[in-house]
DNA sequence: GCAATTTTGTAACTCTAGTTCAAGAAAGGT
DNA sequence: ACCTTTCTTGAACTAGAGTTACAAAATTGC
């Protein structure tokens, strides 16, 4: 009944998010993202409607799939203290090993559009809460498990540990340097 | 000898500061600054060089103007605890207080340009060092009055609240909520 | 194979970014 | 008063952003 699209709109996303987790938002072009894609501008903007657009669905992407992984430690098995630290220790080494210095696409998203677009900060939103709702119940758990101690606020130590994360993908933007770095996780992680 | 300069440069570059604070470097026209520094274009490229050039000056000023305040603080009088809660206690106040929810330009920058931007890659560099430099003297001076832990790692500490205080305001860019912001310094002071 | 429909590639378009330039205006030294 | 220098205004320029338009091509159901 019609034609059918020569490329993979889901490949599309996942090289826009690329560029645009490299780039920001209002520093990536259109040009960047036809190149990247390997397709038209036509089929782009048929596809994706607007820069804008894309963005939107890159980021969900990213959520998807760098935040699953984090949420994936978190809700895992073993001592919740040991999780925490995983967990920590994940996005430490992600900053570590991350040449073109980009950081975490939510934090970048939440820094570049601050409270100047609703959409994005919805999304920014939801992956944030996301990551403080895994942190919280896990250590609720080693609450209950005994591992941590009972009397702790876990929702602020939630917090708390989300904001650790994003501080450091900031430190590790402005300077990437293991030794400033690496203690870090241990410091934190006193506080549990 | 020659015409004098019909603008205060000084005054132009704070009001510079205030566009790219709120609008980043790439969200920054040059219409923008036109309209804010309420000269020609012609004026601002003579005095200026080039919206870059202005950039590192708005930078440079933002950190002489807002970082010294924290330094402030920090280089005060009173037990070393106190100066330290009263530092994160600042920042959470600035962006408690941040309609336009601008954050730190310092963070901003350091998130924005990322390894990609060498002039002011070191900008922020530097910026971050000297805050972490106040913070650790801070503590050794806690150190050595007795009311912080004499076997802590000043700089491991040091480090630490850095990164927590530009996870901040990477957390109130995305939500500036204050029940969720309220208890990230009584949390982060426990490490004292 | 035909109709219907969608994709594709490319050109085109508008608007603005970022900068430069030319011509005149102010200031100071002499 | 003049000369030099620097500043100012505003137009002008190039390049590219972000998007749209269109005609040709491809696909599928029938």
């Amino acid at each position: 009944m019609a034609r059918t699209k020569g490329f993979d709109p889901d490949a599309a996303v996942d090289a826009a998010m690329d560029v645009f987790w490299s780039n920001g938002y209002a520093g990536t072009t259109p040009q960047q993202l036809v190149d990247a894609l390997g397709i038209g501008r036509g089929s782009l903007y048929n596809a994706f409607t607007s820069k804008h657009a894309l963005y939107e669905r890159a980021l969900r992407r990213y959520h998807e799939r760098e935040t699953a992984r984090l949420i994936e430690i978190l809700d895992g098995h073993g001592p919740a203290r040991e999780r925490i630290r995983a967990a920590v220790d994940l996005v430490l080494a992600a900053s570590l090993d991350d040449d073109e210095r980009r950081g975490c696409m939510v934090t970048n998203a939440a820094v570049e559009f601050g409270g100047r677009d609703e959409i994005v900060g919805h999304l920014v939103r939801r992956a944030l809460d996301r990551q403080q709702a895994a942190l919280k119940s896990t250590i609720e758990e080693g609450q209950r498990a005994g591992d941590i101690d009972r009397d702790a606020d876990a929702g602020a130590l939630a917090a708390f540990f989300l904001t650790t994360l994003n501080g450091i993908r900031v430190l590790a933007k402005a300077d990437p340097d293991p030794a400033r770095l690496s203690s870090l996780a241990d410091t934190a992680l006193r506080l549990l």
